[in-house]
DNA sequence: ATAAAATTGACCAACGTAGTCAATAGCTGA
DNA sequence: TCAGCTATTGACTACGTTGGTCAATTTTAT
């Protein structure tokens, strides 16, 4: 990894994000077995001798974009996210976003990762990325949140995951129409259209007054 | 499509199955170009001849699957429905665990009728498949229900993609937990989990007494 | 001007492909 | 039993694509 690393560290900002956004999106459509390095170098605008002389095999440079898509996504929620914050549906709203910032640089992490995720199990990850952050995903809906917001009769672990998923569909479903009728990405619509949803499920999850 | 079925309605039920399961499984995991018809023989357990006695050509086979795919499912809604139900709760649920059947016998019918939307639009499929029921769909959340048992301030179109996003993730949820741990496949589980979540937003969003 | 590093793309052996078709197996009715 | 038929097989083919290499070229740094 450090010798990747270290040759693409050479290489300007530019260049590199066509290499991996290239990679994730020929990886995320197809598996590992079909995805093509002639159609990622392709699409990358490089030749086939400097992708192989930055990653080596294809094995490396999947391995390469499983570690970078972890540390990313890792990187960008712990030091974005609010802490001190002790609401979890604004703390559910700055990680939303916090993501949809990073899915318009990076258009194939999102699915990349759900691929990384479905074949392979958190300890096989944990095994080949030792620093993987396995921890953050449930601090991220725990550590300092007050719970003693929610009604007393609403089951407070199901509430968070029909708020998470709410949250993930809705960005689903925009994207969808983006691919379909070329509609705009509109950051400032899919944030309100999100609010919306979320706002709702407070009013519905949050005692009376607790707004 | 005609000849196809012709030739279908010959060979046993088992074997059949056996063919659509496997080739759906293969077109699901793998992008059309990519599938192979080896792999789908191998699996069916049939010859690599037979498959194009049946079907004349891969296109021709991904064709019948989109066709079957939509069949089946519009099918079993509109039979098993019972549409004189007005509250969408229960609508919903019915709708739910309707899937969940089709999907034990059909196991890759979910993920391939998602990647045929994935691919081509609604108006597409319209024009290949001119009988599709395009309209059921709406009618599952439109068709003699009583919306009035909802307070008042809530938006029941954002409700409704609320409790239908809750559904389908608390089922992708399930079978990512099936298909890692080996964890057995319990319907009756499965049921329970669901209606947890669909009770929870029931009591929120539905005026107080109206159960 | 020179050395070193980065980048190229034609090239290759190996492999998997969709589709074919002569041969075989299995079944039918007499 | 056997002829006639259909359903089924899988070895085979022509071909496209693959991951990876490496001598040659360009770019950069000194």
């Amino acid at each position: 990894m450090t010798i990747i690393e270290d040759l693409l560290a050479n290489i300007d900002e530019e260049k590199k994000l066509n290499i991996i956004n290239s990679a994730m999106k020929e990886f995320s459509k197809q598996s590992f077995q079909s995805a093509s390095t002639n159609t990622i170098v392709k699409e990358a605008g490089i030749s086939k001798g400097s992708l192989y002389h930055y990653f080596g095999t294809k094995e490396k440079l999947y391995e390469y974009l499983e570690y970078f898509a972890i540390k990313i996504i890792a990187e960008n929620i712990i030091n974005k996210v609010n802490w001190n914050q002790q609401d979890i549906f604004t703390r559910i709203k700055e990680v939303s976003l916090i993501k949809f910032n990073l899915f318009q640089e990076l258009p194939y992490l999102s699915d990349f990762s759900l691929k990384v995720f479905e074949n392979k199990s958190a300890e096989e990850i944990m095994h080949k990325h030792p620093d993987f952050p396995l921890a953050l995903y449930s601090q991220l809906y725990n550590q300092n949140i007050d719970y003693s917001l929610f009604k007393d009769e609403v089951d407070v672990k199901k509430a968070i995951d029909i708020i998470r998923w709410t949250i993930e569909k809705c960005g689903d479903e925009y994207r969808r129409k983006i691919a379909e009728n070329k509609m705009a990405f509109d950051y400032k619509a899919i944030e309100k259209e999100i609010y919306g949803y979320i706002d709702m499920l407070k009013d519905s999850f949050y005692k009376k007054g607790e707004k």
